[in-house]
DNA sequence: CTGGTTACTTAGCACACTCTGA
DNA sequence: TCAGAGTGTGCTAAGTAACCAG
């Protein structure tokens, strides 16, 4: 097998090559690196200064603001399109450096671990945690803090003096409730949001981000809790599957899990059938287990409507509640948040987020995921580890329990832990995101992606640099760098079999780009929740050239295409390039910097609703970068061509009014070639149907009208009208529709009979207006049916950027960022309206 | 290295809730 | 006033990336 030992020595020695290229129009470089940037200019004119030439810049959205990008489409089925292509012009010659031994070495699905779900014996080793760092509990080198042994504050303040040594003073100030400066009073109002006044409004809020920042560190001092919330016992319905139409009376447990199933049925999940196939297999181990000898053999056999029905029951009843009986229920939630969903740290009180405990249930993996379907099973307190501060009182378990574990480590921010039986992966309760843990943590973000904009164009040149370069490795290092860069991939972690297969940068196969000369890409494969990644795009021609180098043969689709690269590798090389820069800082870095730029656009005296779409433009690009997607929703179809039949409607009436004028006055024409044009779409059989449709809406309105007037009449005590008179006004409609159906029927334009031309033609250039906003909103909405903006707001946009530009612009920040978004961001609150990414 | 852990961020979906326009 | 579209939030799956032992 060629051994590591081999595969090794090829990293050194192993060059890039590729002479041959059939067609030497564009030889690779062999010895000579040049330095010149290629006239796709990767790099340079998108940072310097913007003003340059947009035509092709290095805007990584220049593709994507066209129609270029393909739209973007959900597959569940990863089919690999079998394409393959295998391009490679012939001869491949490709030389001396035999890729195929790499393929061997890295090609070979690790042979997956036994899935660790599979043996739950996992949860034995639940909380042993490896030492990392130093736990602070026992600090190497830590000073004693002279505030008082029993003040836990600065514990390793020794580390980074100066820094650390504030900081921790701060924190104990804070805590003593002397709060010097580093409390202050919400200052003048940032805007509206920033002071919601519900409730809190007296306590005066920690802004931690007028501190001096320690990043590393242990993450508190003290912190108290309430543990976690367990989900409700199950509670037996008592309802029989029906197993080859006989009755099937199940033990709870049993039962339990063919409800989770029931409650499924004729869903996309439900219908799966894997997912089917793995609910059974636990389904029929847990009959085995509980109910000794049972008839059940067969998904096919098993009819689940009784136990449905049950639940369909429930859920009208649930709906059906009363209002007191809501409010009550809504009562009992709030006191349960108020319970746990607070903690204490470091003196300071703060939200939790997901303190309830997950439920069990069966696994909806997405995708292609080869576990979706089975159980999920309940969450006992002895697999949960509690991590709390060491003088807090460690909360109680429920009765009849004890805890898995007690932990008292302060270089971590998660509450409380479980081992999760279907991948073995940790849980984790934390802070909610408005916490000031979870903040600092957002903040530290955007400001390393923002310390990226300091030295992106040297790193850009370096990498366009290294595209040529002879060691396959930096050659491959270099082509991911760029695609990273310009195309918002995610790194690409290796995955295992028993997960769905999706990719990454790094995990790319051969068979998910297809490469058209000169330098068209086509990229096709699942990404991040097996939501397709699907575009078509121009790339630098080495980078072309590379992609074309890396898929050759003797590679095959399946094969990696970048066979000499890690994730690990990759973010080790950009370490040296920036401190902290890791592969997903790009992503970070491209949004936010995108949608600065967009923003620039943002018309300053247009109304709010204009700016407002401006925002909302930007925001939508950014999503389109990152490929941040969702489903569309059911009635889409329905929604559209209902504003496809509003624009036909008023392009009708247009033409009407062209027609008309045209006929009035004919001279018209020559200055307004426009009149003459066709209106797309409204063809003879739209019209007719049309006009129909019409003659049936105006025959409700008319009954309706006359419903009223009537109504009206008898209020005033006036006669009312006879019914001859609305089936005379009946009788007109339907004359009208005999004569449309027979093509008699002359429509009037929808203007005034003796109605001067210019006031016309002011009708005429309204319509206009009006069909533009409608194609607008159209288009809009035909855009956004699978882009998901939030995602991108959320995790991707330097939040001051947008509160910036609400200030800047006077648009009120609740328009833009929900209640709950301000409290996650309300660190970048006081940012400077100027502020620029 | 490599594989396994661990900790934390990012992601879309379901569903409750709110708004809106006939 | 009420249905149906649009939003907001909670939930939890699925990523990234660092660290550690062998």
């Amino acid at each position: 097998m060629g051994g590591p030992c081999q595969a090794f020595a090829k990293d050194h020695t192993e060059v890039a090559t590729s002479t041959s290229d059939s067609d030497d129009e564009m030889p690779l470089s062999t010895r000579v690196v040049s330095v010149k940037t290629e006239k796709n200019g990767v790099v340079p004119s998108r940072y310097a200064d913007d003003s340059g030439s947009d035509s092709d810049d290095g805007v990584p959205l220049a593709k994507l603001k066209g129609k270029v990008y393909a739209k973007p489409n959900r597959c569940a089925s990863n089919s690999g399109s079998g394409s393959g292509s295998g391009s490679g012009s012939d001869s491949g010659s490709e030389s001396d450096q035999p890729l195929s031994t790499i393929k061997a070495a890295r090609n070979v699905k690790a042979p997956k671990k036994e899935a660790a779900g599979a043996s739950n014996g996992s949860a034995a080793k639940a909380g042993v945690k490896r030492p990392k760092k130093e736990p602070a509990s026992a600090p190497k080198d830590a000073k004693k803090p002279k505030v008082s042994a029993k003040d836990k504050g600065a514990t390793s303040a020794a580390k980074k003096p100066a820094a650390t040594a504030a900081a921790a003073k701060g924190a104990a100030k804070a805590k003593n409730g002397t709060k010097s400066k580093i409390v202050v009073k919400s200052e003048s109002n940032v805007t509206a949001a920033s002071q919601d006044d519900n409730g809190d409004s007296d306590s005066e809020e920690y802004k931690w981000w007028l501190e001096e920042k320690n990043d590393d560190g242990p993450k508190w001092t003290t912190l108290e809790h309430f543990g976690v919330m367990f989900p409700p016992e199950y509670v037996p319905h008592g309802i029989p599957l029906t197993y080859k139409g006989k009755p099937f009376k199940m033990h709870p447990a049993v039962e339990e899990v063919a409800t989770f199933f029931a409650a499924l049925v004729d869903t996309e999940h439900g219908n799966n059938p894997v997912f089917q196939q793995n609910f059974f297999m636990d389904f029929r181990a847990l009959c085995n287990k509980h109910m000794g000898n049972h008839p059940i053999e067969e998904f096919k056999d098993c009819n689940f409507d009784k136990i449905r029905a049950h639940l369909d029951v429930q859920s009208a009843k649930r709906k059906a509640m009363t209002k007191e009986d809501k409010e009550a229920a809504k009562k009992e939630r709030l006191a349960i948040d108020e319970k746990y969903g607070f903690c204490t740290l470091d003196g300071r009180r703060e939200k939790v987020g997901n303190f309830r405990i997950e439920p069990p249930g069966l696994f909806r993996g997405r995708g292609a995921h080869p576990k979706t379907g089975r159980l999920k099973k309940r969450v006992l307190p002895e697999q949960v580890t509690i991590n709390i501060g060491k003088e807090a009182k460690v909360p109680d378990p429920p009765a009849g329990h004890k805890w898995g574990n007690i932990t008292h480590d302060n270089t971590v921010t998660w509450l409380a832990m479980w081992k999760e039986n279907i991948n073995g992966s940790t849980k984790y309760v934390y802070l909610a995101a408005g916490s000031s843990l979870k903040g600092q943590s957002d903040m530290r973000k955007y400001e390393k992606a923002r310390s990226l904009v300091k030295c992106i164009d040297k790193i850009r040149s370096e990498y366009t640099k290294e595209l040529k370069s002879e060691v396959m490795a930096v050659r491959q290092r270099a082509t991911a760098m760029y695609l990273i860069d310009r195309f918002a991939l995610r790194a690409g972690n290796e995955k295992g079999d028993d997960e769905a297969d999706t990719v990454g940068c790094c995990s790319l196969r051969c068979e998910h780009i297809d490469l058209e000369p000169p330098n068209i890409v086509k990229f096709d494969f699942l990404g991040k929740d097996s939501i397709r990644y699907e575009r078509t795009t121009e790339v630098d021609k080495q980078v072309w050239k590379n992609l074309r180098l890396f898929q050759k043969e003797p590679k095959t689709p399946g094969d990696m295409l970048f066979d000499r690269l890690t994730t690990a590798s990759l973010n080790k090389h950009l370490q040296t390039l920036m401190p902290g820069l890791t592969a997903k800082v790009f992503r970070t870095y491209n949004a936010s910097y995108v949608f600065d730029q967009q923003l620039v656009d943002t018309p300053a005296d247009g109304t709010e609703a204009e700016k407002i779409l401006a925002y909302n433009r930007a925001n939508r690009m950014v999503a389109v970068l990152c490929n941040h997607q969702r489903a569309v929703s059911k009635g889409f179809e329905g929604q559209m061509s209902k504003i496809e039949d509003k624009l036909l409607a008023v392009r009708y009436q247009r033409m009407l009014l062209k027609n008309h004028l045209l006929e009035i006055a004919p001279t018209m024409k020559k200055k307004r070639p426009d009149l003459g044009k066709k209106e797309p779409g409204v063809t003879a059989s739209w019209i007719k149907k049309h006009l129909i449709a019409n003659c049936e809406i105006d025959r409700e309105k008319a009954t309706k009208k006359f419903e009223r007037d009537n109504e009206k009449l008898k209020e005033a005590r006036e006669p009312v009208m006879p019914k001859s008179k609305l089936k005379e006004i009946l009788a007109e409609i339907d004359e009208r529709e005999k004569s449309i159906k027979k093509g008699t029927y002359v429509a009037e334009p929808p203007v005034a009979k003796n109605a001067l031309t210019e006031k016309i033609l002011e009708k005429i250039d309204k319509l206009t207006e009006r069909i533009a906003n409608i194609e607008v909103n159209k288009i809009e909405k035909d855009e956004n049916k699978s882009t998901a903006l939030s995602t991108s707001k959320i995790n991707y946009i330097d939040p001051r950027i947008s509160i910036a530009w609400c200030k800047k612009h006077n648009v009120p920040l609740e328009k833009i960022f929900t209640k709950t978004l301000r409290e996650k961001f309300t660190w970048a609150m006081d940012v400077d309206k100027d502020y620029r990414f």
